[in-house]
DNA sequence: ATTGATGTTCGTGTTTTTACGATCTGGACT
DNA sequence: AGTCCAGATCGTAAAAACACGAACATCAAT
């Protein structure tokens, strides 16, 4: 396909738009979270956070749209847990990119 | 001293900081390639990147605050390399955030 | 049907990021 | 001294990130 729309490649993109997911100590506290219990609740992740909910929301869809998580209605409540493929390749590009 | 100025731990703050660093495809750019030579001047980036030399200066700068990389003088020119100590604590930390 | 609990979305304000050209600084060379 | 080149810094403008409360939607009980 080739879009090429900027005048970076898909990796460099790639790495630059899940380093961003990572860019806030608030969502590197999210995902430290979610690795360690499979699965969390919004309002788990709510009761333990000095934040909003509102803001942990605008931080979930942060994290979405990158493609780090999803998440899942259950009843009233919203579960999220790690999006596994992709979480499998933002690690491969990021250690690549260490050396 | 323990400045618990924020409610994140030092880690994770250092996680956001390292990963906000690599947040933008022209900052990741400019680190591919001072990983593979080991050190490289500012015009010669200048020359392949689609960019202002301000713009330019501004994202070394960005790397430079966040630990990655250090300038130094070179008569006229300014020649930049990776912070060998930061990177390998980068990496550290992203490595093992991702289990 | 009403209520209550759970989250998302909306509207707002503040701050930060990104990008650029213009200006300034300092070395090198006449 | 004067000029040229390399880069940093300044000033500006547009866009995005961040945080909050208010309003809204939805499910699950009563």
């Amino acid at each position: 396909m080739s879009t090429a729309t900027t005048p970076f490649t898909e990796k460099q993109e790639l790495i630059a738009r899940f380093s961003n997911a990572l860019a806030h100590p608030l969502r590197v506290t999210i995902l430290e979270r979610l690795t360690r219990q499979s699965c969390c609740y919004h309002g788990d992740m709510a009761e333990d956070l000095p934040i909003a909910k509102s803001t942990l929301s605008q931080h979930l869809k942060v994290l979405k749209d990158a493609g780090l998580i999803q998440g899942e209605i259950d009843g009233p409540k919203t579960k999220y847990c790690i999006n596994r493929p992709n979480w499998s390749l933002a690690r491969g590009l990021l250690i690549g990119f260490f050396d």
